[in-house]
Formats: structure tokens, sequence, C-alpha cells
RNA sequence: GGGUCAUUAACUCAGUUGGUUCAGAGUGUUACCUUGACAGGGUAGAAGUCACUGGUUCGAAUCCAGUAUGACCCA
């Protein structure tokens, strides 16, 4: 025997995956099956797998491979997403490093640096869910940047925009004015800086009050458009719909009232400037106030700041409050501490700048999206306490800004013609928009110069949207046979921290694009988080490399010890206990696959009893696991459904069934018995392969020689068989009197292999089939029933049953009486209130029969019990 | 601020429509075992006021209300 007695995961798994890729089991074409399809999450394309892919893509693949197993057409279609933000950010800084500036390239330029980026770091990720063992469809493999993927994305915007959903809106952005590009908030660092607060005067129109507000940037009073206070501010009751006049400028602004004004900061007045800072853009809409722009993109004041025009925004604020006090405006100056938003790359102050950006309506477009999760029920969310949140979010959606001001992307398909904002046409391509152009205007003249497209790129989620659909191409060939088998996909395995951006967009796009569902459940994961609760993520650096993980525990290890604790939508708290588990595991079942396969074959020994039974109960106690396990799988209960399988293969078959049937040491074992053994135990190892694909391969290939037709990956799987309950119970008592047995062993310290008799003294009925088993597994030489107590043994109760060991040894009287005082206690407590219970009439009136059935029987179980122990007791 | 969820053993978590001796699993821990598949193992044990306060019910870890603490999301 030359089966190592450690599990060594390495060379099996690469062995069996490669193998598995080339007898092509992965892929799936359409046919006369029924489709189960999974679209993957796409990762980042230059990402690296973290422990949250470890999660997702685990479970997608024991669902995937489930599937296969019971006869679906499996079809799991990965790839990867180009994640506009965080890959431009990486490519930015990459350039960085080898001393090229964004700013110095050209747009074309940069998107050649970001593909050779692209092609370099990505796909990393998908070789990494090869080692994890994901059985995706890799002929199938995607990109949200595909050619026919970006058609898609083209031919989407151009179908809302006709259908006049796509709009264009204002919106604050981050502006770095040196660099002149917009910055999303994760470039944005806020500093503490000290700085001032100028408390300025207003004069009331008409009147010769005055009233005051406190503001850091007085340059910015050029730009102002009224004067906000609280509703409840009594102070300010007597100004309501009054109008100040703006310092310097002269121009006359309402005064608003808004709960959003803090009474305690600075004077309990604001000035409000819509178009320089967020809070106050909100209120102008609210109110719907002017918008006044002061600035040019290198923040220096524009023809709005009148005198200062040209001269840049922290001249001007030194400047104007010069004025501001010579004219009599300024009251005070205070020292204050505030956060200041700087750009990550040029250090440079943010400014808040209104920016014309394109916009989504959504209300209309969410409606099927809602009906289908909260009243049809097409769309199902795994757990269900999601849809509250569902809910919430898509009964006060808002418009989506789908324009990103980067290069990396599908550049938004809109063609200017014209200076005007919406002197544009919505094309495939700058020829075709001349023509449309021409077209438009009437202009025959217009030529491919007068055509430029729009700067920005469309949000990544814009493209991801699409994903159940333009991975089959339904977009744009609605009608092609692939798109037609495999949509609707059946589950979608996330995380719920993506459900709005990501899963709700998806089912909208289902609907409206190709009038159905995207798919009909989904999983949403928990997140991984460290020791501390912190959420695993790069930056911190608290996720452990999951290849490394993969290397020490095995991909089986690491699968099986990150499912094991990770209920859907619960959070995972990683442990590396986990997979140590998973690992030990593993180890398990190899070495209960050495102890068989290294078990002797004699074609002439008879088949003893004890095995016959073992056979008989172990088939029962699988088909018993086997139902369970298919209702946790109904419900998406992964973690109870390999737990049960756990329990399974560790309890029930390798420390029951496989000591009931282990032939003596060194003596054969008989043919029926070791067939039966092994059918067992592949039968084990096939509910187990979703799980943990490689090991189960490993030994399925070992016992017997099998062709690539007969690959463990594709065999099929359980199916439930009519059951005997009974031997379950029956055996349950035989494993109680087992346990009893080993446990006085064990006490009076009485070596296995000391042969004991042992008598029993029946009130229940015990199947005498089963002694067999005890003789067995006990080392006991004869189990025989007696109609009177033994004198000078050993004894133990098992249900309603006295079972006594002939044993010459001496009996500690007073530590056997506490024994029996202590468990009459307990009955007669037990006793005392199930009667308690019964004595209450409104219970008995109440409850429903089979409970009080169980009640009464819980009551003479226990009346015969203490009667046997008081026996006992006396005859001490 | 708004919304959602959670709180059960030392730790991490189950507990499915309120009803068997329902308070459970794994890890850890204690004692014993150089057993012939496995020390990455075996056998046996200890360990919890089910966050708190009320309520509904014959019956509550489970349902309701409030309180405390924590977590996540808010485009």
């Amino acid at each position: 025997m030359n089966i190592p007695a450690k599990y060594n995961s390495q060379s099996v798994e690469e062995k069996w995956y490669a193998y598995w890729m080339e007898n092509n089991y992965f892929h799936s074409e359409p046919d006369e099956r029924e489709a189960y399809t999974i679209v993957i999450p796409p990762p980042n394309v230059t990402g690296v797998l973290h422990m949250g892919h470890m999660l997702n893509n685990t479970i997608q693949d024991v669902l995937i491979r489930r599937k296969r197993m019971q006869g679906y057409n499996a079809c799991w279609v990965p790839g990867t997403d180009h994640a506009s933000i965080a890959t431009e950010a990486k490519v930015v800084a990459k350039l960085k490093e080898e001393g090229i500036e964004k700013s110095d390239l050209s747009r074309e330029e940069f998107i050649a640096h970001a593909w050779e980026w692209t092609e370099k770091h990505g796909g990393l990720i998908l070789e990494q869910l090869k080692k994890l063992g994901a059985s995706c469809d890799w002929e199938r493999t995607k990109f949200t940047m595909d050619e026919d993927l970006n058609r898609s994305v083209n031919k989407i915007f151009k179908d809302l925009h006709e259908k006049g959903l796509i709009y264009k809106g204002y919106r604050m952005v981050n502006w770095d004015p040196e660099a002149k590009t917009t910055l999303s908030d994760e470039e944005v660092i806020h500093i503490e800086k000290p700085g001032k607060l100028y408390y300025v005067n207003y004069a009331i129109e008409g009147s010769d009050e005055v009233i005051q507000i406190a503001t850091t940037r007085p340059e910015t009073i050029l730009g102002d458009t009224a004067i906000c206070v609280h509703p409840d501010d009594e102070r300010f009751t007597h100004l309501k719909g009054k109008r100040a006049i703006v310092p310097i400028v002269g121009r006359a602004i309402p005064i608003i009232e808004d709960a959003y004004v803090d009474v305690e900061f600075g004077t309990g007045s604001l000035k409000i400037t819509p178009a320089h800072d967020p809070n106050d853009k909100l209120i102008g809409e609210k109110h719907q106030l002017e918008v006044i722009d002061i600035f040019n993109d290198d923040a220096s004041l524009n023809a709005n700041g009148l005198h200062y025009e040209g001269k840049d925004r922290f001249v001007v604020r030194k400047e104007i409050v010069k004025e501001l006090e010579e004219k009599g405006f300024l009251v005070k100056t205070e020292d204050y501490m505030h956060k200041v938003g700087t750009s990550e790359r040029t250090k440079a102050v943010i400014e808040p700048k209104i920016s014309e950006q394109w916009f989504l309506k959504m209300e209309d477009l969410a409606k099927p999206a809602i009906d289908a999760v909260l009243n049809s029920g097409d769309v199902q969310l795994v757990p269900h306490k999601f849809v509250n949140t569902y809910r919430h979010w898509m009964e006060n959606i808002r418009d989506w800004n789908i324009s990103r001001q980067l290069y990396w992307g599908h550049r938004i398909p809109a063609f200017y013609y014209g200076q005007g904002t919406n002197d544009y046409v919505v094309a495939d391509s700058i020829e075709e928009a001349l023509n449309l152009a021409r077209e438009k205007t009437g202009n025959e003249y217009l030529g491919l110069n007068d055509i430029r497209q729009d700067e920005d790129s469309l949000d990544t989620w814009f493209s991801s949207w699409l994903w159940p659909i333009s991975v089959f191409d339904g977009i744009n060939e609605p009608e092609n046979e692939d798109f037609k088998y495999y949509y609707p996909t059946n589950d979608l395995v996330t995380g719920p921290d993506i459900l709005f951006f990501w899963v709700a967009r998806m089912i909208i796009a289902g609907y409206e694009f190709a009038g159905e569902k995207p798919f009909q459940h989904v999983y949403l994961t928990g997140l991984v988080r460290d020791q501390q609760r912190r959420k695993m993520s790069k930056s911190l650096g608290n996720s452990p490399d999951p290849i490394d993980l993969m290397d020490n525990y095995g991909a089986d290890g690491v699968r099986a010890g990150i499912l094991m604790s990770s209920a859907a939508g619960n959070d995972l708290l990683f442990d590396e206990s986990l997979m140590l588990q998973g690992r030990n595991f593993a180890n398990k079942i190899w070495n209960g696959f050495r102890l068989v396969k290294g078990w002797e074959v004699s074609e002439t020994v008879a088949q003893p009893e004890s095995s016959k039974i073992a056979i008989a109960w172990y088939k029962a106690k699988f088909q018993k696991t086997l139902a369970f396990i298919d209702e946790q799988f109904d419900q998406y209960r992964l973690s109870d459904a390999l737990t049960a399988i756990y329990k399974l293969v560790w309890d029930d078959f390798s420390s029951w069934y496989l000591e009931m049937v282990k032939p003596e040491f060194g003596q054969p074992i008989d043919a029926v018995t070791l067939k039966a053994t092994v059918d067992l135990f592949e039968d084990n190892i096939k509910i187990l392969h979703p799980f943990m694909p490689f090991i189960t391969e490993e030994i399925w290939q070992y016992f017997k020689e099998r062709n690539e037709k007969e690959a463990l990956i594709i065999s099929s799987y359980p199916v439930q068989e009519e059951l005997d309950g009974r031997i379950l119970e029956e055996f349950e008592t035989i494993q109680e009197i087992i346990s009893a047995v080993r446990n006085i062993r064990k006490q009076k310290n009485i070596s296995f292999k000391e042969s004991l008799e042992l008598f029993l003294l029946k009130k229940d009925e015990v199947n005498t089939d089963f002694y067999s088993l005890i003789n067995k597994m006990c080392n006991i030489s004869k189990v025989e029933e007696t109609q009177e107590k033994i004198e000078k043994a050993l004894t133990f109760r098992v249900g309603s049953n006295e079972f006594f060991i002939p044993f010459a040894l001496q009996i500690d009287v007073e530590a056997e009486t506490k024994k029996l005082n202590e468990e009459l206690a307990y009955h007669k407590g037990f006793l005392a209130s199930v009667q308690k219970k019964l004595s209450n009439e409104r219970f008995v009136n109440n409850a429903p029969e089979q409970v009080i059935t169980n009640e009464r029987k819980k009551e003479a179980d226990a009346i015969a019990k203490i009667a046997m122990v008081e026996k006992s007791l006396a005859s001490l």
C-alpha cells in the first residue's frame, strides 16, 4: 500500500483541473436538456483574487457542479469588467512612475497605455479562479470592453436617448484647477487647514437693517443667490419674504427658509452659492435659485467676478476682504480650522464645480423591476431580508448620472456639430454622426472636422447592467440561439454592497431590453471581514493571499472552510482555523479511502450479520441526509448542506459505518461488504464533489479505472429513494448501548481487549438483529436477556431497559449511590415539569393533540425510569 | 440625519411556521489513549440569565413594543 497517509492537495489539484479542461467538461452548447446558467459577477480586469471572490465563486461553482451532475446543461459564463475608475487610477499611477503625466498624453495615447496594462494584467484573476477549481466555460469568457459588448452599450445608449430617457443635467464635481480635470471622491484628500471665518453684513432691501452671515470663502460672495435661515429661528422671523443686497455686487437676493441651517453655527444665517458648494447646490435646486458661476477652469474669476476678473481665487480672497472692510461690510474675523479637499496628485485645493453631465431617467424604468422583486416574485432575493433595502432604494430612485470624466471606458456616443449644448447627435461612429448631423441641420457643408465626440466615458455600471444579456450577444442579436437558450439565467451570486449599483440595474435592464428578468434568484453573500470585523480590503492589507491559503490548505480545504460558516447574507469573520477544518476534513476522507483501498478481499468469507445491518443502516442514513441536503439547496443554505455532509462522512460513515464493517486486523473482508462499501463511499463522494471537487475526483478515479465518460464531474448525482425510517430509530438505541458500554470500560479502566458479557433486563423492545453490532463494537462475547437483576455487575440503562456487565470488581457503593441519586433527582425534576404542563387545563385544551401525546409519553417514560432507579438504589 | 440588519458557550456561528430532553455545531479547553485508515486522529467531559425591560400566548431564543450596543448602505 503506497497511498500516502497525508493527503497531498497540490499535485492532485493541478492534475484534475488539467484533465477536466482537456475533456472540455466545462463547456456548454445549447441542446435538448434544460439549461442551468450563471453569469459571473465580472471582477476588475486588473484585479487580483481576494477573499470575497473566493467565497462568491466557490458558491457559484458548488451550484453549477451540482446542477451539472443532476443532468442540467450547466453553463457558467466567466469574464471581467473594465472598472474605469480603478483601472484608470492604476494606469495613471504607473505612468507617473515612468515620469509621464496623464495631461501630457492625448486621449488615444492614454487609451493605448490602458490597453497595454489590461493585456498585461488582465486575466490573472481568471487564472486564479482556475486554481480554486472554478468550472467556468472558458470559451465564453467576456470582457466589458469587447467589441460586441461595446456595440451593445452604444445601441442601448441610442435606444434610451431616442426614448427621451437620457438627458443632460448639472452636477457638482470635484474640480482640480491645476490639472484642469475632474476627480473622483476617492482622489480627493481632506486635510485640516487653518482658515478664517469672516462675518459680513448684508443690507436688507428697503430698510436700514442688516443680516449677518459667516463664511470661510468671501470671494464666493460674488456668486451668492440667496440667504438662508432656519424656519424656526425667531431672530429672523421678521425678515421673511424680504430681500438682501449682496455687498459689492449690489444684487438683491431672496431670504429663504430651510431646516438645513444649523442655528448654532456662525450667525445662524447662511449665504447660498449654488455654483460653488455641493450643499448650496441642493438647497438651490430645492428653492429654484439662480446659479452664478464665477470661476474659470483655472480657478481665476470670470466676468461674474466683476473687477476681479482674471485674478486667482486666493488673491481675490485677500483683496475682497480688504474691499469689504473698507466699505464697512466686514464685521469681524475669527480663526477657524476646517477640512479642505485637496487633489491627491497636484495637492491643489479642490474647487466644487457645476458640470454638465449625462443622466438617465429611472422612475419608469424601475417599475417592472420593483414589481418583479416585491410583487410577482419573478426575481427572488436570498436571503429574503434584503427586499426591504431593495424596496426603499427603488421606490426613492433618483436619476442615474451615467457620465464619468475619464478616458478609460465606453466613450459616450454623442457627437457635437455645433457649439450649443444640444447640438449633438447619437451615433455609433463619426461617419454616421456626420450623416445624422447633416440631416438634422440640413447643412450639407458639415465635414468630419466639424464633428467632435463627447469627452466623457460612461459609468462602468452602464455596461455591466447589460451583462446577463450582452454575454450572449442578446442586445445586438436578440434572436440568436445562445441567447434564447441561456436567457434568463438562473442564479446570480454577489455581495449586498452592489445590490443597487449592479443587481437592481440588471433587473431593470433585463425587463427593458430583453423583456424578461435577467435571473431568477439572487444569492447575496456576506462580506468577508477580518478578526477586528473590518472589511477585508487591499488598502488595509488585512486580507490573506488566497493563493497562499490554497497552497497551505488545498483548494478543497479552503472551499470547504469558507463555506462551513457562511450562511447566505451573513458576514463571515475570516479565521484560518476554518481552512484548517477544511483541510482536516479532506484528510479524514482520504484516510477512509486508504482504509477501504487497503483491505484484502476474500470471495470465500461469508458476509457477517453485523455488516449486513451496517449497510442497511447507512443506506437509510444516507437517504435521510440526502433529503435534508436537497432541502437546504432549495433554500440556498449551502453552509447547512455542507455541514450535514461533513457530519455524515465524519461521524456516521467514518466513526460508525467503517468501524462496523472493518475486518479484524490482518483478516480479509468479504466481497459483498466490500462492494457495498465502495458503492456507499462513492455516493458520499458524489454529494461532496460540488464542495470539494479535487479530492473527490482523485478518489473516484483511484477506486476504479474510469474512462473520460465516467469522470466524477459528469457522473449522476444521487437521487432520493424510499427510506426505512425504522432502522434509523432502532440503530440509535444500539448506539446508546454501545456508548454506554464504552463509557463503563473507560470509567472502570477495563481494556478494550478484555472481552465482556452483557445481560439485559428488557422492558422496551430491542431488535435482536442488532446484537451482532454490539458484539463487534464493544468486544462483547455474548448478549443475553435475563429476568432477574444480576449481582456483582456493572449496570447502565438505555430507555427503560437495564443492562448488566458481570464484573468481579468491588463496587463503590457510595459513588454508585451518589450517581443514582443524581439521576433520580433529574428524572423527578423532569417528571414534575411535564406533569405541571399536563395539569394545566389550558394547555390540555389548547395544545395540539400531537404535543399532548408526546407529553404523556414523556410522563410515562419518566415514571418507569424513576421506578427503575429506585429499585437499583434499594439493591445497593 | 435616513434606511436595513444583528446581539445565543471563551471565540466564530446555526437554531427554517412558537411545541419532543431545545438551548446546538465547529474551534478552543480539561482528562485519558504510542489502537493496525487518520495525533491533521480517538474516547469522555466542562462550559450559555439566548443583550436588557415589558407584552402577546397554555407555551417564547423564536412573535410584538421599547432600551442599549454594534455593523452595513445612502448613487
